[in-house]
RNA sequence: GUGGUUGUAGCUCAGUUGGUUAGAGCGCCUGAUUGUGGUUCAGGAGGUCGUCGGUUCGAGACCGAUCUUCCACCCCA
């Protein structure tokens, strides 16, 4: 007999935390759907051809390669033995996706003649890399994706700001920021720092400054080439608690005139337009994100009162399909991360009691005379739409009881010789133990 | 991919410089209680000490390999 084990990075779920899961996704959805998303699915595996080169070296790297069908060694030659990468086209075609958005642009481009732009698409569902899973990381993790293509209305950063914050109310956390930022800023920033061409290296390295601290940042800047004097004056900025119109004045007062400036100064005056919505939004000039295709706006969730990553993020990309084929589409997106969430949740016990859930009445029974009659209440609760169910063995009181205790079942519904032949039933309470007669249609009226 | 770390009962963990038959708490099962779970009491089941190999008269402990866990780096939800 062999251990039963599953992959590095991948979880079962039991039915408590598939529960909660599904929780989240409910709330998630119903809010997509709120604000006029559709609903799509694509398939788990794609061509390689669709998601090599699109998230850089590394992600090549990270992503799940399927290897052919039959016999694939029969079609390869001596030469391609000489590195693996040589081989792996020959041996593999196929990978899981390592995100929802390509897929999504990939999509877009096959059935642009099908499409009413500009289209609104949400998506959940799993993602694989071949990670080193740490804690809130995994190799096998769920996203939920809303995109908005084919608009290039400054409205749809709003709309999804009210989004975020309309999903996570729903979901009962308060405690966490919105951070902006703007791809335009960090290039034109690059360039006023004398890195034109290093503006990538420069987005990395200033993302970390969270981790390592400013001086260390400052350090690695200067070693790609940085301005002394002006990297200095630019990160002291990162260092004020002023707000988000003083942030974007300073700027401009460096860098001048920009466009990234002024989409953000639009933004910010949009959402004063709800002022009663207590948004949480925090310009952030540190943020940088990894992803490459971002172009514009970037925006990313992070929790204030848990030690945990980012657990939302997204932004604009100007020409994501242009790959496949269809350029000019202009696109925003952002992807909530449900595994992190959940950590979240859990952490602070923001999840509803499990009763909230799972089965109302357990009916108990001695026999099977009064087995059969409460098959018919079973019926008639569940007709009622009450979760109810019955212990389908005929076994001891004691046995059906610790049934009920163990799944959290609040209420017992007892049916013996006596409940039968007065029509009342005994209800019994398991959280306070105590045991109510009722008629059945008392019963009925109780948990409508 | 690089460096470190972990593994003993279903779970959380003890286990002395290598020495008889590997322990505890919790959980589980049975009974006290044939119409009352959760509390209490009595009893019981459950381990190839991650796996394979080596050292030794003798290995849970020492050595090697491998898998696994967690952490840091890289990167990211």
């Amino acid at each position: 007999m062999q251990k039963p084990s599953i992959p590095k990075g991948t979880r079962d779920f039991g039915p408590e935390v598939a529960l909660k899961r599904s929780f989240i996704i409910s709330k998630i959805k119903k809010n997509f759907e709120k604000y006029g998303f559709l609903p799509i699915e694509t398939p788990s595996i794609e061509n390689l051809s669709v998601l090599m080169g699109k998230y850089g070296d590394e992600g090549d790297q990270l992503l799940f390669k399927i290897l052919n069908s039959g016999d694939f060694l029969k079609k390869t030659t001596e030469t391609d033995y000489t590195s693996s990468r040589n081989l792996l086209p020959k041996i593999s075609e196929k990978g899981l996706r390592y995100d929802l958005t390509v897929p999504f642009a990939r999509f877009v481009a096959m059935n642009q003649h099908n499409i009413t732009f500009p289209f609104k698409r949400y998506q959940i569902q799993p993602v694989w890399r071949a990670d080193r899973p740490q804690r809130g990381r995994y190799r096998e993790f769920y996203q939920c994706d809303a995109d908005i293509v084919g608009t290039n209305s400054n409205w749809n950063e709003v709309e999804l700001t009210l989004l975020i914050h309309d999903v996570f109310n729903d979901l009962g956390l308060e405690g966490f920021i919105l951070k902006i930022n703007h791809r335009e800023v960090l290039f034109s920033v690059a360039k006023y720092l004398g890195l034109a061409g290093k503006e990538v290296s420069f987005c990395m390295i200033i993302d970390k400054i969270d981790k390592i601290g400013a001086e260390k940042v400052t350090e690695e800047i200067l070693l790609i080439g940085g301005n002394k004097a002006k990297v200095q004056a630019f990160i002291s900025l990162l260092d004020e608690d002023t707000d988000s119109q003083q942030k974007l004045l300073q700027l401009e007062g460096i860098i001048g005139e920009n466009k990234g400036v002024s989409e953000l100064k639009l933004y910010f005056e949009t959402l004063s337009r709800f002022p009663d919505r207590n948004l949480q939004v925090e310009l952030d000039w540190s943020l940088a994100r990894g992803l490459t295709y971002y172009t514009g706006m970037i925006y990313e969730v992070k929790p204030t009162s848990v030690q945990m990553g980012s657990i939302t993020g997204g932004g604009r990309y100007d020409n994501l399909t242009g790959m496949f084929g269809l350029p000019g589409v202009s696109g925003i997106g952002i992807s909530f991360g449900l595994d992190r969430i959940y950590d979240v949740l859990e952490e602070l016990k923001l999840f509803p009691e499990m009763e909230h859930f799972n089965t109302q009445i357990l009916i108990v029974h001695f026999d099977q005379a009064t087995f059969d009659h409460g098959s018919i209440l079973l019926d008639q609760l569940r007709a009622a739409s009450i979760r109810a169910e019955i212990y389908p063995d005929q076994a001891k009181l004691k046995k059906q009881l610790n049934y009920a205790d163990k799944l959290r079942i609040p209420f017992v519904l007892l049916i013996g010789d006596e409940e039968l032949s007065t029509g009342e039933y005994a209800l019994k309470d398991m959280k306070s133990g105590g045991q109510e007669r009722h008629t059945f249609d008392g019963i009925l009226r109780k948990f409508k």
